[in-house]
DNA sequence: CTTCATAGTTGTGCCCTACAACTTTGAGGG
DNA sequence: CCCTCAAAGTTGTAGGGCACAACTATGAAG
């Protein structure tokens, strides 16, 4: 481990670095997207009718920001914010036609983006990512 | 491939910003570090004499935002900056003996980080990562 | 009814960056 | 020798993305 591993950490910055930006490119064609947007759409459309505090846990963000974060989907058209009935404090957060078609699209074109990259991976390389990628986010959550 | 790659999009996004947080917090104790700051004395390090062009190069930067970034190093006196005897346009960039120390120090931080994350692998996980890492920066850079 | 907690908003400021306009230095062609 | 052009760096400015603190509005508990 040790030679190998020596360099992985700055391995790693290299690919936070070189990913977000190769990921995030022109996700959705004509429309500039952050990826904390990209994730509120994506988890907005697994979880109805959540509330923003809620969101802002699973995205890692201070309410604040997503106040703002939820504010311009909304203008855009890709998320409802209603309040509920039953208690007025909160919103339930609802994901429009619009914001689904967009997720879905977006989803599209991150996977092509993934599926090119892979082909130009070995086999071994591959299966690599697909073992260690989620056990390292396992292990760095933890 | 399909079921696996489906979500390996959203798993690599998801890399990216934890990551991004779990490996910079508190590289260097007591002191705010930039990923960008980072590169920078790690090239410089390696590549003693550098321009600031080639450096915003490497580091795929502005050259004005590199402008700042190695004032704000030669402030901290980790860097610094003399004009070429030979071109006067251009720096010849030196890290200096306590930036270099800084640099390890930070490497250690950043290297036992990793350690305590590989631990906590399989060591299949932990080969996959080896190999699959690499090979991903490899093909997102191409 | 008072007090306290919760959800969300707004003001403000920071960091990191790009872009455009500028200065300084050098190189080449008349 | 200039004059012009290019290259390296600097500075002004602006925008994105975020946190923190202070605020409003709503509800719950005594």
């Amino acid at each position: 481990m040790s030679h190998d591993a020596e360099h992985l950490h700055h391995l790693l910055m290299d690919v936070v670095r070189t990913a977000e930006f190769a990921l995030m490119a022109d996700v959705v064609p004509g429309r500039a997207m952050s990826m904390s947007q990209l994730f509120a759409i994506h988890e907005l459309d697994f979880h109805a009718g959540m509330s923003q505090r809620e969101l802002a846990e699973r995205l890692g963000l201070e309410k604040s920001s997503v106040s703002r974060l939820v504010a311009d989907l909304e203008a855009d058209g890709l998320v409802v914010r209603e309040r509920d009935p039953g208690n007025r404090r909160l919103y339930r957060l609802e994901i429009t036609a619009a914001g689904r078609k967009l997720h879905r699209k977006a989803a599209e074109v991150l996977h092509a983006r993934y599926e090119a990259w892979a082909s130009a991976m070995s086999e071994e390389e591959r299966d690599g990512l697909a073992k260690g990628l989620p056990a390292l986010l396992r292990v760095m959550k933890a």
